[in-house]
Parts: structure tokens; sequence; C-alpha cells
DNA sequence: TCGGTATATGAGCAACCATTCAGATAGATA
DNA sequence: TATCTATCTGAATGGTTGCTCATATACCGA
């Protein structure tokens, strides 16, 4: 019993080694939209720039011109950013007069970044 | 007292709202090396195949081509995808034979793709 | 040594993305 | 109303990247 058609893929032609693990881990992996979802999650994280903006928001709330200064970019690029964050769930903010006071949305996304920080903090060892 | 030079960008010309906040939040800042870091990381995650990768080696090691398999791409593809996760030190492997049968680096990654995992399960009843 | 198989690598391509520029919108002040 | 400021948005662009094709390397059995 075969899991796919052939791939069209010239250069797969055993397809499978070892049937039974592809069946299990099959079996147990997570679904395409959990996966991709997941991948999106992380996307927010994968840009310097994101990175900058979240953990400058994790020390406190800052408007959109404060958040350019610091992250040495345009407040237009800031504000581009700050939708994809916004669309995500990540950030939130307030109007106050003229300004966008931007936050964390909640703890899980300062979660997420502190273990991203801490994991890059390690690497300093590696190869 | 300013923070930096005018911006190139035209629009920036106030450049700092709240100077208190920025000076603040830029001396607790993560440096850039860190930040960058993080990103990378992130950046290995941000991946639809490469979570699916991570994902079934945290079920049980498996060969290439069976990875291939089970994300439904090409050997070629995967072999890129497991280089990089292998330079970033997030996958490890064995000869064995002919086959090179991979499996998770370390906890720490599983931990870290675990919780995008729930962050994306919690996110279902999001906007 | 000679095929056959598993993996790795390089080139090329199509798609995506982060940024900037230019202009639009909205609130504050006069 | 008019003007200035803060933010947002669309278009254009340079750079990155994930994939496949083609090929190279490495290991095994005959």
């Amino acid at each position: 019993m075969r899991l796919r058609l052939p791939s069209t893929d010239a250069e797969c032609s055993a397809l499978v080694l070892d049937q039974g693990a592809v069946a299990r881990v099959g079996s147990q992996l997570s679904s395409d939209v959990r996966v991709e979802r997941t991948a999106a999650i992380f996307s927010a994280l994968a840009d310097p720039t994101r990175v900058r903006i979240l953990d400058a928001l994790g020390i406190e709330e800052l408007c959109v011109c404060d958040l350019a200064e610091v992250c040495r970019i345009s407040q237009s690029g800031v504000s581009h950013q700050l939708r994809l964050l916004r669309d995500l769930g990540m950030v939130a903010y307030r109007r106050e007069g003229n300004r966008a006071v931007y936050r964390l949305a909640d703890e899980h996304v300062l979660t997420l970044l502190v273990q991203g920080l801490e994991h890059a903090d390690e690497a300093l060892g590696g190869p």
C-alpha cells in the first residue's frame, strides 16, 4: 500500500525505505493547517526588525514614531510591520490623540520571544 | 540630545515623540547580534516544510527518503532543508550504510517547536 | 569492477518579502 | 477653515528563498 501516487520528481524512484516508520509518523504528524499556522507564527518572529519591535514593546509600550527610532528604520517600515503583527494578533494598540500607542497583545507572545532570545544566547558556543 | 543624526527618510522629521521612552527602551533593548541570532532561529521554524520535518523527527528518527515521503517534497528538497537545519544545530544524523538517519539535535528544539504548535492551536478562535 | 541505491550539491527559477518613496487619511491647533 | 503632525497604505524594487532538475558523491551487493 502506497501512501501517495508516484512523484513527479524523477529521482525518487524507491519512494520509501521504511514503510512502517512512514506510516507511524504520517499518522501522528500535525495536520497541514496546524503546520502552516505554526510556520506563520514563527515567520512573524523571523525578521530582525520585528524581533526588535516586540523586544521593545516587551519593555514598555511605544508609539509608532518612537518605535521607528528604536528600530532604526523608517516610520513607514514600522507601520507595515506593525500591521503584520496586528493581523497575527501579536500586538495591540490604542489611539491617543494623533499617536497610536502599541503594546504586546498578550503574555504568550513575550514567552515565545524570550525563549527564542534565550536559545540565541545558548548558541553562543555553538558551531 | 538627539540619539542619532537626522534620518535619510524624508517623512520622519520629528524623529522622536517621547525621548525618555526611547532612551529607556534603547538602553534595555537586546543587542543587534542577539536580535539577529534570534531571528535566524525563528527563521528556521518559519517554513511549513521545516516544521513538518522537525515535527516528524520529534516522533521518531527518519532517513532522508522517508522524510521526503512524509513531507511530500522531493528528496533533494529535504536534503537542502536538512543541511540548513544541520548548520543551525537543530538536527543531527548518523550514517547507516547508504542511509543518513536524522534526529532532533536536542530537547530545546522540540520545546520551541511544541510551543509554536500550541500557540497555533490557541489562534483557532482568533481573528 | 560494475550497476543500483541513498544522499548531497549546484544552478536556475518563480515566488515572496522587507524596505523605501510618494501620497492619503485623521486628529490637533490656530 | 487651513496647517501641521502622526500614522497608514499602495506601488516599486532589490534581495532572499524554497523548490526542482541535473549531476556528483558514496556506499553496497554481485
